[in-house]
DNA sequence: GATCTGACCACCG
DNA sequence: CCGGTGGCCAGAT
């Protein structure tokens, strides 16, 4: 693995339970403020086993963005609620209300 | 080793 | 407000 992907790794097992973070601010605390793109493709070929909390993180618009993969959106937005995240009519979560603000 | 692709975002116009 | 363009990372062909 290259150091960016443990930085965006260990980046996203900050991320508090509750909470949602999008793409751009784990690239940006990954030492990448452009390399968005690179933490989906991180995250999107997780190690096997592995404890960080992917569903977690979401487009800027907290919406669900794994909606590209087959059953992954309802699987992610379901681990969400079950964590107290509410999304809208609209399939966005409140960022002000859920977003993660580093250094918290 | 060049090019494309993918769970994306910021910056112009 | 909407659309195009560039920029980043890593793997696949």
């Amino acid at each position: 693995m290259s150091a960016f992907s443990e930085r965006v790794y260990d980046c996203v097992r900050r991320i508090p339970k509750g909470r949602i973070a999008n793409y751009g601010s784990v690239a940006a605390l990954a030492g990448e403020p452009r390399a968005a793109r690179g933490v989906g493709y991180a995250l999107s070929h997780l190690p096997s086993g592995s404890d960080v909390p992917w569903w977690r993180v979401v487009n800027r618009r907290g919406a669900i963005s794994t909606s590209r993969v087959s059953g992954m959106a309802q699987w992610q937005r379901a681990l969400l609620e079950s964590e107290g995240v509410v999304f809208d009519d609209a399939g966005e979560a409140s960022w002000r209300r859920f977003g993660w603000v580093p250094g918290e």
